[in-house]
DNA sequence: GTGAATCTTGACTAAGTAAGTAGTTATTAC
DNA sequence: GTAATAACTACTTACTTAGTCAAGATTCAC
């Protein structure tokens, strides 16, 4: 149930660019030393995210990335679809990557069934979070103090 | 974000187990016969699932395996994270399997933030959803017509 | 134009996971 | 006690993931 590095890293270059959106361009060394990415894998990353649509790129000695779209229009949904693919747990209840699994009645599959519910509770947090949101979260995070910060151990 | 075919497997055979609870035993090749799983591989699953404590052995000629508990207290949370590890879609918000992620300020990250809000989601489901539920539901959606089943493309 | 900084591309690799196979051991009917 | 059956253990193969390396292309300051 795990979502791979690749999307982790996506999201939180993602988090980077929006909140420096407006400036020109941020450098993937900028990127790296900011969430300590290796540097040469996040390439590839930015690179995913510019095939997507999410990101334009400019060359050169004052080059580097920034959010192709509004950060408002950026789901994460949508995002992770595109770097890791499927969003729902088992591909036979997915909307956009569906694939037949061997169940011998997939329409009556009781397992099926409850992923679907799952597949939805997911989809509907992360249909719902953009990148825009993400950086505001950040911002308020940022000014809470941390005694009122939830700590997992 | 997917479930491997593990866990997709151990959850099948724990859905027959389920049908045929009160029954003395049933074996690896009528689970395997009826969810079409590779025999073989479905005996490691069982062992697994045995280890987990979910499941019970007999060997020998009319040997196999039941539910070693009641099938309302086995849920599907329990099993997955037993089979595949961390529901949470990043290690850093599950409860039970938690490890340090690489952002500079977890208590403040944004994505963990989010990614936590995801978490209770599935959780929410999978902890609600027993054997005993898996079981209700496949005999339900077995009698329902087939027009009222909603198909996937 | 030269050089330095930056993105771009592709191949490469080491480690881990997934899926499946083969052979071994225990139980019981006869 | 032997043979059949079924659980159990260990191993193999292929694929994916996470990350590195190297060479190339573009832009801009000077």
């Amino acid at each position: 149930m795990k979502l791979s590095v690749h999307g982790e890293y996506a999201l939180r270059a993602l988090l980077v660019l929006g909140t420096h959106y407006g400036e020109p361009v941020i450098s993937i060394q900028t990127i790296s030393d900011e969430q300590k990415i290796p540097k040469k894998f996040l390439e590839q990353i930015l690179n995913d995210l510019k095939r997507t649509g999410a990101v334009e790129s400019k060359r050169g000695i004052a080059g580097g990335y920034r959010l192709a779209r509004d950060p408002k229009e950026i789901t994460l949904a949508a995002v992770i679809r595109h770097i890791e693919g499927a969003l729902a747990p088992i591909s036979c209840v997915s909307e956009r990557f569906y694939e037949k699994c061997s169940c011998p009645d997939e329409a009556r599959c009781a397992i099926r069934n409850v992923m679907k519910e799952v597949r939805e509770q997911i989809v509907k947090v992360m249909e719902k979070v953009t990148v825009a949101e993400l950086c505001e979260r950040s911002k308020r995070l940022a000014h809470e103090p941390v005694s009122a910060l939830d700590y997992v151990i």
